[in-house]
DNA sequence: ATCATTGCAAACACTTTGCATACGC
DNA sequence: GCGTATGCAAAGTGTTTGCAATGAT
């Protein structure tokens, strides 16, 4: 497992140092979107030594490389994901939870085709959807 | 005009001081999506009065009762917009201009239609789709 | 006179930077 | 030994907060 990212890390062109790997695995295990911060609280547990200067840097390095994408809805916390497919998020305002949500059929053609006509002016690189309101467990 | 906009907060239950009506006004009169700061920078050389925590409040109040919306894309700033129809947004990644962008209609009826799914589980307030890339001004 | 808005300064949270140290090949 | 990753502390940035002053009715 750890070999598998290990190579996927190395393909990309990033040396794979202890520390990126586990951050790496880190996001691969913790599909929930963790911020800066909660990837520092949690894993300092298990790795007394880690700095948080440490994750952002890898975060920037793992992103500048696209392995993973940032998520930036609310202003003040970015998000990290390790699944660059395309797909929408959801934003809880209550809980602050957000969960990845399948895109429609519809709602796919209808982003590649605004991309394309996107693309007869500027060179579109990302693309992202999200929705905001309060989640099932949140409504009572 | 300004007995216009002032008509407007006045019907979403916004006290119309001036300053309020000066900074929507400047919303509505700069669609290029200002920053807190850039309005702050732009207006001060009218109102040299103005203070920066004023700015904010009344975004904040603004934003509240949705006469304005507020566009986060990077993570490092927000930006505003008194268009609060549905439309999408451009990032440039090397200029940081914000270009409205109008959506095709498949996306639209995609966004309708996601949205409708989602209204199953979870109360939807809000939608936003953005793209990031280089404009045609910085592409060479 | 009362209540809400305003403005200053300090506090805050998150992120970046500079530089010295430590690590891996 | 060399080049890069790491870690600390300090600086930076954008925003919020507390509180006193001001302004409007």
């Amino acid at each position: 497992m750890l070999d598998d990212l290990k190579t996927i890390l190395e393909q990309k062109g990033i040396i794979p140092s202890y520390h990126r790997i586990k951050i790496y695995e880190y996001l691969v295990n913790n599909k929930d979107h963790p911020t800066a911060d909660i990837i520092y609280t949690d894993m300092i547990k298990q790795i007394p030594t880690l700095s948080k200067t440490t994750i952002y840097n890898t975060l920037k390095t793992l992103s500048g490389k696209g392995l993973i994408s940032s998520i930036t809805i609310e202003d003040n916390e970015v998000r990290f994901d390790p699944d660059t497919g395309l797909h929408g998020h959801f934003k809880c305002l209550r809980c602050g939870n957000l969960y990845d949500i399948e895109l429609c059929s519809t709602l796919k053609n209808g982003l590649s085709e605004c991309i394309n006509s996107l693309e007869m002016e500027h060179r579109i690189t990302d693309s992202q959807v999200y929705f905001k309101g309060i989640c099932k467990k949140c409504r009572t």
